[in-house]
DNA sequence: AATGAATGAGTATTCATTCAT
DNA sequence: CATGAATGAATACTCATTCAT
């Protein structure tokens, strides 16, 4: 009775610690959270924990990479599937992840990235190869494509995908320092995306 | 040999720990930091430095403190005394300003705040009330001195000023993780400095 | 070699640090002694030590309590129990007890107490309930019962039970300070408690 | 006109250094107590300090030696010049003296001994030459001269001075501490002194 | 596989002492 | 003489990591 539980259990192991990390990490930042919490939250002990994490800092990377990739892939993946006009997606699907992404576990990691990263140069350079390269890359195949349906024109605009992740990255960015006293994010991406989307498609002839 | 163990000068040596305290918490990031590090940069023992700053933390907030709000200032005078228009303003001393940023101290406590912020909530409001909330106060009154002067139209632009901080604060992150590899933020500085510009000043008539 | 780097005996591991440290701070005084010392006396890491006691000062706090108390309730215990003449208990298990007092580790004990009293006022009022304040209830019970019985007069003698302990905290301090080339304080402690009996005894008639 | 007052203080720096480290070491302890602070108390500069007294240890042993010896000097030759009876003696100036220690700055000095002798052995062996030994060797005398003058009877008690400073040293370790709200010690060192005397004077025959 | 007792290197902080002024 | 800025050795405490059970 007991024993289907057990092996499932020890399936989802890994995982539920990275999750407890993640919370941890989030809570006190990297260098503050103490293993021993993590193991706790996870409900697991110490020595369990480094038996699937030789050390904090693969910890840490795990955590880095189990809970950005599967985000980004799902924005990626419905860039290229969507059938709808570049604007349409813009406002629709993009400006949906942009406003969620602010008190999500991936602005933690944002985070993460800006206090440890120069500590961690494979770190980053696996979080520039799997999330911003691809992030960017895919917000510039949706500008390319827009430009070559004619629905956008080519200027320095749609040449620079940041433009458009800039207000997500500095909303987390003021959420996590200001937390929710701060200034209006969210009328600030739309503002901003609305601002591009504008221009993209140039003076109404 | 020539140098005497000993060297009296009181007057100077606050700023010289502040200064080499900066640039290892810039390296290392605060936790990561020695006491002993800082000492040994600012050439004098750990006791002396202890004289100065009760505690690390008060060192850390004594860093952030003197070298933030002396750039804020200088930006907000000439803001203030400036008889530029406001265009003339926003594309010659502020983007100026901008570009600076990124590699700058400020960056550095940039990256101070997103990592220790959480810990250090007092700080936190200092740094909202001295340097963010005026920043975008000055930005704010340069806008709307625009729109008075008929130079800018009134429009969800004029009223958020941190459309315009926002490619600072980005550019800033991204050398701050990613070196100079990464994009080119100068370019993306200018584009939407110009981009906002373009439309604060409306369909040219 | 034979000795395995790892034991674990979590039962006995209290008792031996607090052990090793009343040795420890017997020797050098409570501030003069290093948490290291008492580790490596009861053949510890620091870690563990810490594992048990939060703080130098809760080590310290837990010696006083477990030496004393287990004393000073055989004391109680056996004046309650016997069923001797009350002259009989004094100049037997009474000043066997009194005589063993300098050189125990209670009298080390005394010293702390002297030291470090004014540093920790809720241990000096634990001692004052536990063991003075018991202490000296328990001979207040003892005299009272030899009045009762007839073998004392009541007087200022049988009010005071101080007089009782006075010879032993005398000897004790004396042998704390001095060593043995002092004074005879086994003779003084003999000569007082049969001062004392013969006064309650009265002028024999 | 402001010569003089200088002058005068240049004599008296050691003096005023010796009596605020007494008061210092009363307050916190040896090992507690501060340099810093026994300059500042003494108000004068931490390097003057040193100029008199070459190590912490040596402003101890100051302190012991110049606030114990004159006290002491005192009680002995007041028994020296003294034509009292040596009962009056003792329910004079004897029991007076004894009152006030318990208080006085001596009391602290047993503190002080109790709890850094075991560090100092020099000064136990000038503690015990210049003060046990000379007081015990007066009260002894004086004991010795009742005696010889008939008042007193040759017994136990009158061999063993001690039994008449054991109350006062008793006193002064429960005021040190317990404070004032422990026991009535006055009278116990009454009631002692009484005690002993009666005894000393033989039964009435 | 799982536990948590045990380890010890690492670090912030204090304070007696020195010495340039 | 007098100052107090400057030194650095000493020490309590933490926490990632190991390993007996």
């Amino acid at each position: 009775m007991s024993q289907p539980r057990f092996q499932r259990r020890k399936e989802d192991r890994p995982q539920e610690i990275t999750a407890a990390a993640l919370a941890a990490f989030a809570k006190n930042g990297y260098a503050a959270t103490r293993v021993d919490d993590v193991a706790k939250r996870a409900g697991v002990s110490k020595g369990l924990l480094y038996l699937y994490f030789k050390t904090k800092e693969e910890l840490f990377k795990s955590v880095v990479r189990s809970f950005v990739i599967p985000r980004i892939d799902t924005l990626i993946r419905s860039i290229e599937t969507s059938d709808m006009s570049s604007e349409e997606f813009l406002r629709g699907p993009f400006l949906e992840f942009a406003r969620k992404m602010p008190g999500s576990p991936i602005s933690v990691i944002v985070r993460l990235m800006v206090a440890e990263g120069p500590k961690h140069p494979d770190l980053v350079q696996f979080y520039w190869d799997n999330v911003v390269s691809r992030g960017l890359g895919a917000i510039d195949e949706l500008l390319r494509r827009g430009v070559q349906r004619g629905e956008f024109r080519q200027c320095a605009i749609s040449e620079q995908p940041a433009l458009f992740v800039m207000p997500v990255v500095f909303a987390v960015i003021f959420k996590l320092i200001f937390g929710r006293q701060s200034i209006d994010t969210e009328r600030l991406i739309e503002t901003q995306i609305d601002l591009l989307i504008t221009h993209l498609q140039g003076p109404a002839t």
